[in-house]
RNA sequence: GCUGAUGUAGCUCAGUCGGUAGAGCACCUGCAUGGUAAGCAGGAGGUCUCGGGUUCAAGUCCCGACAUCAGCUCCA
């Protein structure tokens, strides 16, 4: 879980060890506003019903923020734990965590679970809250602990507490007749969770260990009101219907087939928004200073033993025996570039040397992980190396979020920015490390951006920065990703000659700004609901004749549109105009350009956006040039009308 | 890879107790030339995912494989 910074905006107040949690929330909590569920004090929750255990600046926790919602989810997930215990007095819990929107809880049943049990056990969970039991934490001994939930014949939470370092201290937290075994916090009372809902099943395994018991996974959510509910499962069915396997397939740009699972067969229409995308990208980058390369995707197994991927990569690697020798697919473009970098001299007045490569990347995925085109085996990267000396990492590092920027414009999305630092096992000399991570956070700085630290979540040869995307339903996405390499240069002796004439060793900035092309589409294709802007879209006007006699303007009209280089098709199928109208705006087409006896008479065209019904009639050069604009701006939607005719 | 579910026409799905398969949409043909989201009629389309097994008989029951889906694990 990110950890939540702190809102400067919100009241704080400085505590002392020992003051009552529920009386220092009082003082804080603004009248009328959403109810306080626990406070926070320098980062750590505690419940309202305890004492500060140490001294800080404290503030009071809603459900707005992401630390107060998963308090109210976790006593959510003892709610329903309560439930199941209520209707399967045999069940064995194991662990019911808070997660990113809802709760759930692992356990072992008797029998099965189906969603046919669902409507029972919401009603015991919604008898609880109208129960209001209060929460209670004990502190217990260890040994009366292990006591008590052996002889609840409770063998999971037994191992929690025996894998518990010995001076842990125990909670429990009580209500009513139930109690769990738990860190906490929690909610007062179960009155708070007014809108409780179980949202599926799963399997899991005991500790994510396959050698371990599979037990029953149940997932809920919940929130303070049945209207934040009800539109939170608003938007779990608007995240089905924009599910870009199911558009994929409605609206033709894609098809997976068993005989090559995992890799996508882009058909004509997704093929198009995958040219357009990949060549938006590629003059953007040649307009930044890039060079592009192709390198080869087949390489003898030495080179992957030599990178370093053999040994930490190979499971996830397509290889391909022959009588003497072993080849390996790319999984990765690193080594190619580094060949390339190497394949002559190189001065310092070449530097920065930036790569960008389209490259076709095999993955061995395990069965059971593909997931459209999100998890695919074979895609290609916005991919680029870029060679350049140590001292030069901040100045590009900015010019890169610069691109970034750039690049991601014209979809309207904001972003996060990790920085993640070196991980215990990093490769490396400290120094160099601190050197570099301090280059990035210097060149974030300098360009006023805002980041999440992520300590230890560094790549082993670099530290990086991860940007989150955040599409039109507020979900994350990783994309980008900048990271710093030491390692490829040695491993590769890879050097340039300097200003002074001797070698130098350069670094490494490995750099995707969409990340994999077939994973960005789809994350395109659910942002946008399948409705592309006109400068992605297949197709971007379709003219609609409204009866045959208007075939020959029609045509023209056609003419026009393709000769000014605009996606355009004619509907000349002798379908109704009703017919013709429907099959457009269900392919989404974002223009159509409507021809009847008026417009032939007067030379126009009356035009239909996918947004608006009529959007007025207009001069068909003046149609042809506002598409034109339309699509060289990469507006996000098809121009609205100005002029009602 | 693991657990569970699913797999029937291009798509979405129905198919009872085991008795050789059906709808809507899409497609093709004909009629209809229609002004902003479904005109009428006809036709064609199936190795019921694949391979075994049980049975007089398998879309249906059993076993296995493959793919997909939901999770887990992995991946970033």
């Amino acid at each position: 879980m990110d950890a939540p910074i702190g809102d400067p905006e919100r009241p704080s107040v400085k505590v002392e060890a020992g003051a009552s949690a529920l009386e220092v929330a009082a003082t804080l909590a603004p009248h009328g506003q959403a109810e306080v569920l626990a406070l926070e004090v320098d980062g750590e929750v505690v419940d309202l019903e305890r004492r500060v255990p140490r001294g800080g600046t404290a503030r009071a926790l809603t459900f707005d923020d992401p630390l107060g919602r998963y308090t109210f989810w976790h006593s959510s997930a003892h709610i329903m734990a309560q439930a199941v215990s209520r209707l399967f007095p045999e069940v064995r819990l194991a662990i019911g965590p808070p997660i990113a929107e809802g709760f759930y809880y692992d356990m072992e049943l008797p029998r099965p679970l189906t969603e046919e049990d669902f409507p029972a056990i919401e009603a015991q969970m919604r008898r609880i809250v109208a129960e209001d039991l209060p929460i209670v934490r004990e502190e217990w001994t260890r040994q009366a602990a292990l006591e008590h939930f052996a002889r609840q014949n409770q063998p999971y939470k037994v191992e929690i507490i025996q894998d518990l370092p010995p001076d842990a201290a125990i909670t429990c937290y009580r209500q009513g007749e139930f109690l769990d075994l738990c860190r906490g916090p929690h909610l007062r009372s179960t009155g708070y969770v007014k809108a409780p809902k179980l949202l599926s099943l799963a399997g899991a395994y005991w500790r994510g260990d396959e050698r371990r018991p599979m037990l029953q996974r149940l997932y809920g959510t919940s929130f303070p009101t049945e209207a934040a509910l009800t539109a939170h499962l608003a938007l779990l069915e608007e995240a089905r219907r924009r599910d870009h396997r199911k558009l994929g397939k409605e609206l033709d740009l894609f098809t997976f087939e068993p005989e090559a699972a995992g890799f996508v067969f882009w058909l004509p229409k997704g093929m198009v928004v995958y040219r357009t995308l990949e060549e938006y990208s590629r003059q953007l980058q040649l307009s930044h200073g890039y060079v592009e390369v192709s390198t080869p995707w087949v390489y003898d197994v030495s080179l992957w033993k030599r990178s370093g991927h053999f040994d930490h990569y190979k499971d996830n690697m397509f290889f391909i025996p022959r009588e003497d020798e072993q080849l390996g697919l790319k999984p990765m473009n690193c080594p190619g570039a580094a060949l390339a970098f190497g394949s002559r001299v190189r001065s310092y007045r070449e530097l920065p040397l930036r790569l960008m490569e389209y490259g076709a990347l095999s993955r061995y995925e395990r069965s059971g992980t593909m997931h459209g085109l999100f998890r695919v085996r074979g895609f290609v990267q916005d991919d680029a190396h870029i060679f350049l000396p140590e001292e030069d990492i901040a100045a590009e590092v900015g010019r890169i979020l610069d691109l970034v920027d750039e690049v991601y414009r014209p979809f309207g999305m904001s972003y996060r920015i990790h920085l993640s630092t070196r991980p215990d096992d990093a490769m490396g000399e400290p120094q160099l490390w601190e050197r570099a991570e301090t280059a990035l956070a210097e060149a974030l700085a300098a360009h006023g951006r805002p980041y999440d630290l992520k300590p230890k979540d560094g790549a082993f040869y670099g530290p990086k920065l991860d940007f989150d995307l955040f599409d039109s339903l507020h979900r994350p996405w990783q994309c980008a990703t900048i990271q710093l390499d030491f390692q490829l240069p040695r491993t590769f002796d890879l050097t340039f000659r300097g200003r002074d004439g001797q070698e130098h060793r350069p670094v490494v900035l490995h750099r995707a700004i969409l990340g994999s092309l077939e994973r960005f589409i789809g994350i395109l294709t659910e942002h946008y609901a399948g409705a592309f802007p006109p400068w992605l879209a297949p197709v971007q006007v379709r003219v609609l004749p409204i009866a045959e006699r208007h075939g020959d303007f029609a045509r023209e009209v056609l003419e026009r549109l393709v000769a000014a280089g605009i996606r355009a098709e004619l509907d000349a199928s002798d379908e109704k105009f009703g017919q013709k109208i429907r099959r457009a705006q269900l392919e989404k087409v974002p223009y159509m350009a409507v021809v009847g006896d008026r417009e032939v008479e007067s030379r126009t065209v009356s035009v239909r956006t996918r947004l608006e019904k009529d959007a007025g009639s207009r001069d068909l050069d003046a149609f042809v040039a506002e598409v034109a604009d339309v699509i060289a701006r990469r507006l996000a939607s098809p121009a609205v009308a100005v002029d009602h005719a």
